[in-house]
DNA sequence: AAATAAGCGGAACACCATTCCGAATATATT
DNA sequence: AATATATTCGGAATGGTGTTCCGCTTATTT
């Protein structure tokens, strides 16, 4: 639990025996390593989200068309896999606010990103229950969403402040957790309440009173 | 993939051995299976605690000294038990309520309350994942949590209240929630931290302006 | 005390995470 | 291109846990 972090530390040392600081004469990484590394990940990803976080290990290997030997060489704790999916997500979602700024109008855009992240919220199910579980594992993830997701929004709500296309004065933070507290117990058949809850409150930051 | 529909809370009505109207010739329930339906309850209760609720059945049935095919005669599902143990400390935390009431001054007996309520929160740790699971044998915990605690807290709000020694026009509802979200997420060394806000929040309850 | 239904225990089975190591192979070197 | 070798692969093997099964035990009834 409380010791991975050091042992790890302690491998990397182990890793280092002579002092080789310039010039690394290391071989890169192999491409069918890489290659199965991504498709865990993809399998992965699918299998969570029609099979739920518990889903065996075979499944995800089989999936990705590999031996398990290979997962845990890629994945040595399963804990390592979903923070890598959970991340990998989180990663999608921040990189979206770029794409939808560049090809909507602000206001648009806030609106449209608010809803794709929803969706994340919503979809991540099984997740929230590791997050909520205690585990040391996980408990760098929140911070990591805060970090990626918390600038992307900031971005977006500047340029529609600067627009005219949204109130000033809205903390990114603050529309976050809301969101996350709107959407986070969503069972299936109320996703579209949650939907027009955050459509609510993305209509609230755009309507500016004078 | 699991599918949860909306079943109603027809399935969890028990039967009531209490209830002996009709002509049964039944043998009643051997006093030994009692006993031992205690004891693994009880056991659960220590080792869950200690353990977490991922721990071993086995764990479980040694600690209440009978074998596991006991055990699964009285829980058949694991989950089974992760209800009865909820339940029963639901029950216990509802029933303080009247307990409190009956030593203490309204107002005391409202904080004093609210303190255990929250501990209870604060100690149910790993029934957090359980409730966030969405799996659905525990889709009614939440509605029986509501059920019990609702009405006990009322009960403190009216009295004190009647006794000009809280204010009136608090929803149970509102508070039970807030205690919870203070100290849900309460690692152990935020544990003082949860006090003192769920002491505010009290205080907050009892001042009464003029 | 005898009959018997209810309950008990734990071996047995099934499933899964994780480890291990010989075989396969991508890359660097010549 | 051929060779050397570090790296990765695959899946059998191991260990642990949930759940079932069934012969044995026992509380209760008559």
């Amino acid at each position: 639990m409380m010791f991975r972090f050091a042992r790890s530390v302690v491998i990397k040392i182990e890793k280092k025996p002579s002092d080789k600081v310039t010039g690394d004469k290391k071989r890169q990484v192999r491409s069918d390593a890489k290659r199965n590394s991504d498709a865990l990940l993809q399998a992965a990803l699918q299998v969570f989200s029609s099979s739920g976080v518990d889903a065996p290990i075979r499944e995800i290997a089989v999936k990705a068309g590999v031996g398990v030997g290979t997962f845990y060489r890629h994945f040595p704790k399963r804990s390592d896999l979903i923070v890598a999916v959970f991340r990998k997500q989180v990663d999608n979602c921040a990189n979206d606010a770029s794409v939808f700024a560049a090809n909507y109008a602000p206001g648009e855009a806030l609106g449209r990103w608010m809803q794709r992240y929803a969706d994340f919220i919503m979809a991540k199910r099984g997740l929230a229950a590791a997050l909520y579980s205690g585990d040391q594992a996980y408990c760098n993830l929140p911070i990591y969403f805060d970090k990626q997701l918390k600038p992307a929004l900031q971005m977006l709500l500047d340029e529609a402040v600067k627009m005219g296309e949204a109130r000033s004065g809205i903390e990114p933070d603050d529309l976050l957790r809301a969101v996350a507290n709107l959407c986070m117990s969503a069972q299936d058949d109320r996703i579209e309440y949650s939907r027009r809850m955050v459509s609510l409150l993305v209509d609230g930051v755009r309507h500016i009173d004078n």
